[in-house]
DNA sequence: TGCGATTATATCGTGCGCGATTTATTCATT
DNA sequence: AATGAATAAATCGCGCACGATATAATCGCA
């Protein structure tokens, strides 16, 4: 995906990750870091560093909530909103790209979340009980 | 994939990039870094690292072709060897956490595969004609 | 009211992945 | 034999992803 958009996006100066931060905002703006970690099923480790270089190029502000100090809310600013009118060109192009029809790239999207989805069950149920899975079942001695 | 594999490949202390350059050892041997690269679609220097990791982990062994002295040969050790024994498990535990069937899952790959091969064809248009522009043809009108 | 638990975000370190460049070797042409 | 082009790896710098941990604010409860 990355490299995929990166024609589209250079002549915007983002990358896919921070053009995914964007559309997410755009979708509702003002969010705060959790919510758009979970959106984008980021972690704030990943999250906190990518939206700071967003508001280093000026696309949003990051402020902390007044109501609950622990939170940051990501808000856009002018700029970034006005990105948005690039927004559904790009998306168009990249879909042109795909080869695919709509459909099918639903479809094959579809899939793939599917299979994220299930494998990350399967991982959440390692981490629950002891993994015997794999070979004879040594399991990690814990503390 | 990183995800996914993690618990199935932390016994065996590898990441799963490294996994899949041993399983490409285990096919064919002392292999250039060059074939290596080709195979695993990645450029040298993400996997001049990632091979000097595999060597101090002692899986591999990195030596210049005395005929060609550009190359560098990649060789596995014993103990790079022997690992191979589990990866038939891997590959099965995997499978079965993917809720897919074997028919199933080679489809969906091959759908991604095939996704990648289209969308790298379209950015390689762009830069052939990022060449035309440097050899005095017209810029990419923006649409 | 106070104090431990929970929650939200940030920090640190490591491993990719890649664009751009560098270095070293080999090839090709004269 | 000399020199410039081509080729193979390596190096540098950056962004992303995440495990582990730290910090700070809020909540729960005696």
């Amino acid at each position: 995906m990355q490299q995929a958009y990166k024609p589209l996006l250079d002549p915007l100066g983002l990358t896919y990750p921070q053009y995914l931060v964007l559309a997410a905002l755009w979708a509702e703006d003002d969010q705060t870091l959790g919510a758009l970690a979970t959106q984008l099923q980021l972690a704030s480790n990943t999250l906190t560093p990518l939206v700071k270089r967003l508001e280093a190029k000026g696309m949003l502000t990051r402020r902390r909530d007044p109501a609950d100090e622990r939170q940051v809310r990501i808000a856009l600013t002018k700029t970034g909103r006005a990105l948005q009118a690039h927004s559904v060109e790009v998306s168009r192009c990249f879909l042109d790209r795909t080869g695919l029809s709509m459909k099918q790239a639903i479809r094959l999207r579809d899939d793939v979340l599917g299979l994220r989805d299930t494998l990350r069950e399967a991982s959440d149920k390692d981490s629950a009980a002891g993994d015997a899975y794999l070979s004879g079942g040594q399991k990690k001695a814990g503390h």
